[in-house]
DNA sequence: TATGAATGAGGTTTCATTCAT
DNA sequence: CATGAATGAAACCTCATTCAT
């Protein structure tokens, strides 16, 4: 069967996911990777220069999902309260809508390049709201780097650590930890 | 030569960690190991059963250290924001005295059966300090974990990332942060 | 565009040499050899079975041509020594005409068959001069296949070997080295 | 069973020699090299870094091998006609004693970095003895390569090429030979 | 206890060839 | 005729592990 190009190119990346989720990243070979995309071997070589070059370039593709819906229904009229709960949710739902994305969060820190390629990509959405609320005196003057560690940061790592936890995470819990987060960086 | 039974296993763990900083642990291969620990490649396998048990014991002997580390000149009968305060400190000094672990930090995560061990391990410190400061209701009802992650692990998080930074973190910023997040935990 | 049958044969002929002498036989894949003659992959299988056949029909190109420039200006009314020293003096001017032919002579001795190719095609030219010229009792009597090897092979040994020499070659040195190998197989 | 150091590399020299004799440098894979030496695989990369300077110390070695044959018995104190034919025949028995090596001879000379090997070897047998033969007056004047040329490498090149002739080379023929080529090198 | 030569399965990548368009 | 995406066998090489010493 014959493939448009961004088809086959986005089937490997999906594969890639699955297999990362299920055997991790250092189990990852090109092998099974193909065999998991349904396609040769050889057929990935068309598409990604090599293993690394198709590791970073889904790297890229990870933090542009990521990035997209961090930003959804963001209104820039409401409250930098509730634009700043609106991202946290969004951080916690897509997460949770988005299972292998959560249970490969730590290998996708080992990605090679991971930190170039953040730095490469535009942070607006954050670095925007972080400017717009400290020029209305909401937030406090600190980095927006450390401001992303101490506020947004949180429903990654609780999102993360939370199959772990013995408690159920409910609603309350929640939103109280957005409120609490929000105490801590806002002015 | 002849070693002590310890001996010889820290003299490999200390290849492990000198290794891993310098390439990554998916490049870490027994036969580099053995050469960076003066031994022979067959002698790491009279102190460990395989590559996986090793990288396993090496995980629980950094947590060791680690919890060490946090508890290190902890004084319950200070004030709970100043023991908090300390185990911040500790941690953050750790991890500047051991740029080894800092660099390695996210490979550490990726290191097999991680979450295993540090649920098996006691969390005696962090619980301890939640549980007297929960019950005399300076800490907010939220579980353990959870607080652990607003709180901190935030000097990781901040200590892992203050290499891709622009600006240089003050100590006056550092117990800025120490003090908002011990707000967003607090009753 | 359109092309004769011959010609783009001729075209994926003469990429092939270009391409041998850049990178070597071993280096040469079909796919570098099409983008060199501005072909698509599957196009060469319209003209040649596989690599072998190409190769080969490479290889019979090859000395024909050779043959054909040997042959050239040959006048049968010139003493024998007119004659072969016509025949060596052709040998060498084509290979230096020809660079790409000469730094790719080690290489063609390895394509596939070629001891087959020269032995079916026709020697006419030498095995003629030397029937003649032993008729007239110029020539010793050994075989004609030595008497090459005496005789005609080292003008392209010589021009081969001569981009290592560190003396440069005057007309003189060749003119000198013709006479003697005349010398070697005349009666 | 073990083996010592050289044994091992000399006996994949070995199978290296079998297996090109056999079916050609361009078919000679790692993995039938083993093989043809009976080590697995990986063993031939304790011994060499990979097949390039597999091939290149082949090289190596074969040429020192070569050159040793050639010096063998030589008598200084012979005439000079009588020193060239002892070389002659050294290089013509040493050839058909090794019937391997007379196959590869013409695959030797694709080996990669043959030039700059033979360069780097002492040639001090021939040189040697074009120096002393050219100060007594008895060979022209000719750079000692092209005396080569001329003289000895007939000696390959008629080996290399007897297997197509159709007539049976005598020794009366071969006498001949070096009595010619003698004559196309003397004074 | 300690060695390190040897193993061979499995890794990444290349490439001659096919076939739907 | 001509294309070039796709194939998958086979290439080179690595590396966790074993075992005779």
């Amino acid at each position: 069967m014959r493939h448009s190009k961004t088809d086959l190119a986005e089937q490997i990346f999906m594969a890639t996911d699955r297999l990362m989720a299920k055997e991790g990243l250092h189990h990852l070979s090109m092998h099974k990777l193909a065999k998991e995309a349904n396609v040769a071997a050889g057929t990935i070589y068309l598409y990604f220069k090599n293993k690394e070059e198709l590791l970073e370039q889904f790297a890229r593709r990870l933090f542009a999902i990521f990035m997209a819906a961090v930003e959804k229904d963001l209104d820039e009229s409401h409250s930098f309260f509730e634009q700043y709960r609106q991202m946290w949710w969004n951080i916690w739902r897509f997460l949770q809508d988005n299972p292998t994305m959560l249970s490969n969060l730590n290998q996708y820190e080992l990605l090679p390049n991971l930190a170039e390629i953040c730095k490469s990509v535009d942070h607006s959405c954050w670095d925007n709201f972080c400017q717009r609320a400290k020029a209305a005196g909401e937030l406090v003057e600190l980095p927006n780097d450390i401001l992303f560690q101490l506020g947004l940061k949180t429903a990654i790592t609780i999102a993360s650590g939370s199959k772990f936890l013995k408690v159920e995470l409910t609603t309350e819990i929640l939103e109280s930890v957005i409120e609490r987060t929000w105490r801590a960086i806002q002015k």
